[in-house]
Formats: structure tokens, C-alpha cells, sequence
DNA sequence: TATCGGATTAAACAAATGATTAATATGTTT
DNA sequence: AAACATATTAATCATTTGTTTAATCCGATA
């Protein structure tokens, strides 16, 4: 719903009968628009396309949301904030231990992947482009330093259970090996010639494999080294 | 050059002395349009930002490459090949051992993307759409299999120094920890608050490491997973 | 019932965009 | 010098595309 109206909308919101229509209508442009972008991308989406995807007439996308790009604006940030909450839900856990977030955040990225897979190319390419102050009221700067997570990795160097002091390599690993699989699908689908149920099948022996190949790349006892 | 007048052309390649005015200007709008496409991406991109970074006139374009979505199935095509001949290349020396080619893809690859942070994403978005039959005559599909690599590791699993046995994580976690923090660049700077100067001391740092990693994570033998 | 406000629609607009044309320039061949 | 082929240019075309407008629909309210 356009601005102007708004703020008139919420104010009889208790009465308004209507709305469920109104909300669907919105919401319908909006699960289309989240479809195609996510999938095809900013520049190469059309807003006819939006539209026939919603069933709608093409002038309510602009009475909705005044424009493609404020559409577009409004979904790569809801798509990056809910993609960060999960990472930050995860990390901040008081009471789940190191080894136990590490599982965690590879069982979730990997089931939430597994059914979003345009995701990550999607943020990432076009975050690259927009996103200029999109991102900067996000305030993520501190968000890994002042986690739960990061006090444990800095516990468990302490203790000598952890053998590398920048955390960042801890992280990006994990990350890199969780998420880059369905970026890098196409070509590697290609490269070794594999289906697609082959590759779920992998992504989900990923899910215990992870966990165990980061604990052996960073633990400096030998002995938990094999498990 | 277009089709029509190629055949000409190398008629008469030999005498040519316009040829390198015209390969010039030929190969100028490739450039053009290789920066912008890799940057931007095929969509986003317009015929008349390539002849402005060209500097050459628009219809040129036309004139040597026929349409805009012939000039950007070249540079996929030709970006994708250099991209996997690389590896290929590493992964079929006959006179390095397994952990040395782990050391040179490693290395290799991180100077590359240094060089060209921008390729991974355009490659892995922009294959996701074009490219249907455009990499079927690539035959990657037995790249992997037929290579160097594989018998090496192979042999190395058969001797019990490598544990897994799915030669596909080895070579996906590979592969993950150095390219993807290079598409998660943006997202992972604004997530730690890092600079591009940090970042690149980061990636040198980890060509060194991954190697490290690597052999942590697959190495049997305990005594090694030290170095 | 009449009226009002928001929702919806078909039509149209203006700018952008990929492509083409026709003319001209430039250098080569005969 | 004349004829020719290729390279280059400015102008134009036809479509596409994001957006707006004006009219109409529809349910709620008074």
C-alpha cells in the first residue's frame, strides 16, 4: 500500500474489513517480485512480469510499492536481514557450546539452502550493485564481534582446544564450505556430471561432514582429531 | 568482425595492413563489453555503455559482433573456458604430487581472482541463465574424472593416506575456501568491518593455509596433521 | 439509497534500448 | 585516377519498459 494511504489505513485498521484483500493483493505482488528478482535478478525482471506472476494489473505494483526499485529495495533487504538473523540466532545461543553451533548453523544453512537456493547469489551479486545505504542502519559490523560465538572461540584458544587465533578463517570456512556448494551448483553439476537428487544427497552428508572436517582443521589435540 | 566479411578477411589476412586498426577496434568493444558485462552483468548492461567505454561508435558493435547477446555469449564462453583451463591444467601435471597441486590451485587461483574479484559471481549468475547448449560442447564432464588429480588421489586414498573416499568434497571444500570469499566479499566486509587492504593480506594469508586445512581435513595419519 | 474512499483496470506516455540504414570516410587494388 | 571493399558515423526505427492517468468498480458508511 502506497505511503500516503498508510497512514489513513492504520488508523481505521481495527474496522477494516477489507484489509485481508488489501494485505493479499500486497502480498501477492510482493511473493511474486521476491520470486522473480531472487531468481532472475534486478536488471532482468520485468515489472509485467511481476505482475502476471501475481495476477494482478500492472499499475497496482507502482500503487503498492511506488516503484521497482523501492519493490526491489524493500526484498533484498528483507532477504538479507532474515538470512543474517539466522546466522546471528545461531551464534548467540548461550546455551549450546562451540561445537554445538558449528553443527547448528551447518544443519540449518544447509535444510534453508536446500529450499532457497537462488538465495545467495541473488544477495550477493546485488548487493555488489544497490545497497549502498541500504545496509549501513543493518549494522553488522559488530555483530560477529559481540556474539556469544566469539567468546567462546576466544575461551576455547585459551584453552589450547583451538589452534587458530583469527576467528575470521574459522568462520569463512565454515561459511564458504556450507554455502558455496549451491553457488557454485550449475558448473559443478557440469563439471562432474551429476543429478540433482545426487546433489541434495551430498549437500545432506554434508551436514555431518562439516562439522567433523572443521573440528579437524582447527583443534590442536590429536586425538579429537579423528572422531 | 561479422560473419559475412570474415571469410573475406582471411582471404586476405596476409597483406592486411588495416588489420590491426580493425582487430584493434574489434577488440576493443570486447574489452569494453567483457568489463562491463563481468561487472554488471548481461541485463544490466547497455549496448551504449560498451561503445562509450569503447570509445567507438554504437553501430560497431552490431557491425563486428551481430547482437548484443552474441558479444556476451563469447565473453561467457571464453571467461568460463580460461576459468576451468586453469584448473584442468593444474590438475593434469604429470610431474607435481597431490599436495603440491593442492598448493598450486590454491595460489593460482587466489592470484587469479585477486586480479578478477568480479569473475566468480558473473560466471555462476549469468551461466544460471544463458547457456543452455552453450556448455554442452565444452564436455566438461569427464575433466575431473579423466584427470592427474584423480589418479593421484585415488592412489592416495588406496595407501590410506587420504580418508574420504567421495573425491567430490575434496575437491568442493578446495574450491569453497578460496573462491567464495571472494563472492561473500561484500557481505563478509560489512559483516567484520574490513577493509579491501585487510582483506587481500587475508586471502595471501590463506594461501598458505588452505593447503594446511586441506590436509588436516583428509590426512589418516594423525603425526602429519601437525605441519 | 446516495455517497465516499480505496482498489482495480485499460489505455497511454515518455524514456530507454537494441538494432538498422544510408551516407561518408579511408585505404587498397586495378 | 578509377573502382572497390572495408570501416565508421549520425540519424532513425521499432520495441520494450517503468510509470502515470483517468475512468470504473466495490464495499462501507451515513
Amino acid at each position: 500500500m502506497c505511503d500516503v494511504m498508510k497512514e489513513k489505513k492504520e488508523m481505521k485498521e481495527k474496522q477494516m474489513k477489507p484489509m485481508e484483500l488489501d494485505a493479499s493483493t500486497e502480498e501477492k505482488i510482493k511473493a511474486a517480485a521476491r520470486a522473480l528478482f531472487i531468481r532472475k535478478g534486478y536488471a532482468a525482471t520485468r515489472t509485467r512480469d511481476i505482475a502476471e506472476e501475481a495476477g494482478i494489473n500492472l499499475a497496482l505494483l507502482n500503487y503498492y510499492y511506488r516503484s521497482k526499485e523501492k519493490l526491489f529495495d524493500l526484498i533484498l533487504l528483507e532477504t538479507t536481514v532474515d538470512f543474517m538473523k539466522q546466522l546471528s540466532v545461531l551464534l548467540n545461543d548461550a546455551h549450546s557450546t562451540l561445537e554445538e553451533k558449528v553443527e547448528r548453523v551447518t544443519a540449518g544453512y544447509i535444510d534453508f539452502l536446500t529450499a532457497e537456493p537462488h538465495v545467495p547469489i541473488f544477495m550477493l551479486s546485488e548487493i555488489r550493485n544497490h545497497s549502498g545505504r541500504l545496509f549501513e542502519r543493518l549494522a553488522m559490523g559488530r555483530m560477529l564481534k559481540d556474539s556469544v560465538f566469539m567468546k567462546q572461540y576466544e575461551e576455547a584458544v585459551a584453552q589450547g582446544r583451538v589452534t587458530e587465533t583469527n576467528p575470521l578463517h574459522f568462520v569463512m570456512n565454515l561459511l564458504s564450505m556450507i554455502i558455496f556448494p549451491f553457488v557454485g551448483k550449475e558448473l559443478l553439476q557440469r563439471l562432474v556430471a551429476m543429478q540433482d537428487g545426487a546433489f541434495e544427497r551430498m549437500m545432506q552428508e554434508r551436514k555431518r561432514l562439516i562439522p567433523v572436517w572443521i573440528k579437524m582443521m582447527f583443534s590442536r589435540n590429536e586425538s579429537e582429531q579423528i572422531l
